[in-house]
DNA sequence: ATGATTGCAAATGATTTGCATCATA
DNA sequence: TATGATGCAAATCATTTGCAATCAT
């Protein structure tokens, strides 16, 4: 799809870097975090500031183009292209993280009413076999 | 149940300053932040340092005393004397967490046999309605 | 030329580390 | 007195911010 569109239709100015990253994290990169874009921009657009990564990645999250991950064994935060509903497996050896989409895993909790959920997030830690 | 029994069967001296630590974490406190801690101690125990106050922490955790949890909202670790399986609520208004125990909360998966789950943790988000 | 975007460097916040001092078995 | 624990300050890591230079409209 067009990133270009994408950007304008969000009311997002897209300049050169902007529409590089872009093409990165939607299109190329698993989960990475400022830090694998900024490394990647440096052979690809060379120049880019990490202030500029940082930027355009906030701007993406604001906009709802990508989310901002959280995970229990790194304080860094990573961004995920996939924006819809799903949860993840973290192998704890790799570091390799997966999407898990809601038909692979189910939350169902029993909470009062008084409770308002509005996010569920579930992490599965553990190893991938190789076969 | 005896603190100073606690630390020593885990093999870590129960100094003066690890004691008071443990009395906050362990019995007063709702999920702390190191920075808690600190602010906590300062109050009961002048002039501890930020390093003992992590130094101490990490000892408890790598001992299984407590667990450390990284929240979706907050690059800050908390930490958590609920060291058996259980999940989390986070209100997102005031930022409190609630443990919800594996009762409140069940997590399918229908992952294949190659992943060998061993941690899972879920976080609920949202808001709890004071009425 | 006007306002937005960029790059750089300095600032911030959380956590860790090095090291000299101190306490206690 | 030897081992380990503490306090302090400096170091590190991820991220943010201020600001001047640059770009596009």
């Amino acid at each position: 799809m067009d990133i270009e569109r994408r950007l304008q239709e969000a009311g997002i100015k897209p300049t050169a870097q902007r529409l590089t990253i872009c093409r990165y994290v939607l299109e190329e990169a698993n989960h990475p975090t400022a830090d694998d874009v900024k490394s990647w921009m440096d052979q690809n657009f060379p120049k880019v500031s990490l202030a500029t990564v940082y930027n355009t990645l906030n701007l993406l999250v604001e906009h709802g183009i990508v989310q901002e991950l959280r995970l229990p064994h790194d304080g860094r935060v990573v961004f995920d292209m996939n924006t819809g509903p799903h949860h993840h497996f973290l192998d704890e050896d790799t570091g390799e993280l997966v999407d898990l989409d809601p038909s692979q895993l189910k939350v169902e909790h029993r909470l009062g009413s008084e409770f308002d959920i509005r996010q569920v997030q579930a992490v599965l830690i553990g190893r991938k076999k190789k076969r």
